[in-house]
DNA sequence: CCACTCCAGATTGCATGCAAAAATTCCATG
DNA sequence: CATGGAATTTTTGCATGCAATCTGGAGTGG
């Protein structure tokens, strides 16, 4: 009997990953706001962490280039201008065009499968008005299509470059036209994808990234204006 | 008066970078192999630093894709297996088309200048041939051409990958007939950049990186044979 | 009123200490 | 001789201590 199908994944991990990771969020979220200076005592105090584990974190983030080390003086939220934002995208771009073809050929039944599945999640997310979730599902749909490419190598540095524009994402609030028309090119994105139509998808993903840019950086503008 | 253009570069850098560095370096060679162990006493002592810049910069690489982390265990050097060179390769080729057509539109005069001033010293390298050399220049070009798209967030991916890369060429030697076919690779290269043509620049940069990607993995394959 | 210097407190960079976890040794047993 | 397992040594993970550096402000002179 008891066949543990998965013993135990106690895994205790190392605190410097775990402090990666939370002040990742914190930072992509904007609850760190760019330029905010990364105190070592406070953030050592609230995530309960001594000084050791925290700065091999901020050194993990620096290479990210989500935060900036500035010898001698700490370490601070890296900033996020529109500049680095659009040079961002174009190499987003390529990736995920990139991603999308190669996934077009590898991807399994099952992962496609897995994004049909978060498209239908996204779509009732975007139908109760949940922004939140939206949010949350189309960034698996296309950490998914970059995971169907079969190449962990372009999965991981399109992982990294998104966090960039996760963080631009918070930042910015969609309106609803946009919200709209987003829906309906990963209807679009997704229709391609599923029939496995290699040069329509990479078209589609252009499309739909170059539309996401403007839309970010029209919401960033503004908000640099108030 | 004196008016010093330039005050003093007396930048001690931390420690941790300069371990950084020093250990990127070691791993690129092959003088530490893949799946090496590395201790972090010995490395302590090899480099006159105590553990904590030391374990920082095992992060820092770690992320970087260089080394691994084995929690409780310590860490190694990274594999690099065929599989995951390719996967390499193939991300390297969208980044440096999409390089090579920036550059094209915005590369100064200035930076061609330099790229062909670095083609002309590699040429120098195969005439006198000298291996090091022409790899050193060889990198430069691409690097450079990579800074010339104007894009810092693509240069700045580029590099992270070509760790890797590089480390599988100082593994396989390169036989003549492709190195000399490689420095044509590059004179039909440069005279497209310098022409500004993108579409003949991306399909130059396409082959010239099929082709060593052949030659890197029939090296590595005889290699693992021996 | 401004600028400049100097000092106290805070903060960082690095070394070291200590406990927990792994690796190794060694011996007993089949 | 192989095997298993307890004891010992080594190594790692994290916390803490200490010196160097930075920051901010009071005081002084221009």
């Amino acid at each position: 009997m008891s066949t543990p199908q998965e013993v135990a994944p106690i895994s205790r991990r190392p605190l410097h990953e775990e402090a990666v990771d939370r002040l990742r969020d914190l930072i992509i979220q904007g609850r760190l706001a760019p330029g905010a200076r990364l105190n070592e005592r406070v953030l050592c105090q609230q995530l309960g962490i001594s000084r050791t584990p925290l700065r091999e974190a901020f050194k993990v983030l620096a290479t990210e280039g989500l935060v900036e080390l500035l010898p001698n003086r700490g370490a601070i939220v890296a900033g996020l201008d529109p500049t680095r934002l659009e040079q961002t995208f174009a190499v987003m771009g390529a990736l995920e065009a990139l991603a999308g073809e190669l996934a077009c050929g590898n991807a399994t039944v099952q992962q496609l499968d897995d994004i049909r599945a978060l498209h239908y999640e996204m779509l009732a997310a975007h139908a109760r008005g949940d922004l939140a979730g939206y949010f949350r599902h189309n960034q698996a749909i296309h950490l998914k299509l970059a995971e169907a490419s079969g190449n962990p190598v372009l999965a991981h540095a399109y992982r990294q470059l998104n966090a960039n524009v996760r963080r631009a994402r918070y930042m910015a609030n969609l309106s609803r036209e946009r919200w709209d028309a987003a829906v309906r090119e990963h209807e679009a994105i997704l229709s391609a994808l599923l029939a496995r139509d290699a040069p329509r998808l990479k078209r589609l993903l252009a499309e739909h990234l170059g539309s996401k840019l403007a839309s970010v950086l029209g919401a960033l503008a503004e908000r640099a204006v108030a």
